[in-house]
DNA sequence: TGTACATCAGTGAACGCGCGTTCACTGATGTAC
DNA sequence: TGTACATCAGTGAACGCGCGTTCACTGATGTAC
């Protein structure tokens, strides 16, 4: 015996997960139906439902998987090699940091991005819903961090959460375009420099707010 | 006779326009069946066909209605009551009328804003190519726009066209907050508070930028 | 104004199709002894 | 190690249902004379 029953179920659940992420491009998860899915995986339409209760189900785990892509993007943009010198370095450590994390980590995942900004506005309700709770905590958890660069101390709470609305609406935006580039290099370039323009224009004029004023 | 045959055409057609923008609340568009909208309107099936070829000829129809809202409300925000008499104060014209326009705007027309939102990256191929045209058209307006506010003369096009990408995205996000909110009062004045600070954020180091640095 | 004909928005029956879900099943894997 | 039984991922037939689309139709509105 190769492979553990145990393991052979796993297998398969990966496999739905993956033929519904495929065949979902272009169209929300709830367009799919249960029997397109299964016949993808080469399984046939009932066995679906020793993984999965419903389409939506399987959404709930896709959101869960695409949201830990997301974050391990927001790990690595704030994991600096080298600690910046001072407050200037560290803006611009920022700025460079979030952008290759950008650039590095969404063309390794772009099914993800792609599913989240879809879910997100279209989804069925249940999944809209867990998307739009999650990317409300990585809002809040973005804010947090802000507001350790310097010159945030001026800032009120919800003016941080309010950056990191802007912050994270921008950067699915381009994770989008990214998503949508499939890995074409000049269009990577093009959004690695608008995203990076972007970011420098926000926080620029972020560190020149005063929420008190 | 009260009504003519092209009037009472006009009126089915504006009815299925409308039975299917409030269907496809919450769902793509190209999840509705044409029966369904038939249902709605009080038609059978097959009179669909009078005055569509498909569910998807009939959102590229609501593709130009929701855009002619949404021009409606660029208009507004450059229409300025009084000429500013300075640079600053015609800053803050910009952002005040920008923010005025959008709370008055999208509630009327916000269903074509949700759609606009949901469509953009969910619609079948046919309609999101129609959307992202569009919006494409509406940021290069705006990128127009912008080089006349004072101190964009150190802007290059490319810049321009990132901030004005920027701003659409800004602008189509709170679009999409207001029109989920259903006119609540308390959510619209909060989406009024973020869309003037993220203008006024966003502005402000638009105009410390510059495109040669 | 009156008549004969044309137009055409909406009707209703019918079709084949893919859908989600049920159910009893099979047979390989796993476990208890 | 060998045997008897339990588990359970995957099977395959069957169901009723809503779907898009076809077609020949009806009857009120419009037009030509």
């Amino acid at each position: 015996m190769t492979e553990t029953r145990v393991e052979r179920k796993e297998r398969t659940r990966r496999a739905i997960l993956d033929a519904a992420l495929e065949l979902c491009e272009g169209q929300p998860l709830a367009a799919l139906s249960l029997r397109q899915v299964a016949k993808q995986v080469g399984i046939v339409p009932t066995a679906f439902y020793r993984h999965f209760e419903s389409i939506d189900q399987l959404g709930l785990a896709l959101v869960d998987e695409s949201f830990s892509s997301l974050r391990s993007l927001l790990k690595a943009a704030r994991t600096f090699d080298s600690p910046p010198a001072n407050d200037r370095a560290l803006f611009l450590a920022v700025v460079d940091n979030s952008v290759k994390a950008l650039v590095t980590h969404v063309p390794k995942a772009d099914r993800h991005y792609r599913f989240i900004a879809r879910e997100r506005l279209a989804g069925s309700a249940t999944v809209r819903e867990a998307v739009r709770h999650q990317l409300e905590l990585i809002e809040r958890e973005l804010a947090t961090d802000i507001a350790r660069v310097p010159g945030a101390g001026r800032w009120s709470g919800d003016d941080l959460l309010i950056l990191a609305n802007l912050l994270v609406n921008a950067m699915l935006s381009h994770a989008e375009e990214l998503a949508l580039a499939g890995g074409r290099a000049d269009v990577v370039r093009r959004v690695e420099s608008t995203a990076r323009r972007q970011l420098h224009m926000v926080l620029i004029g972020a560190l020149s707010w005063d929420s008190s004023r």
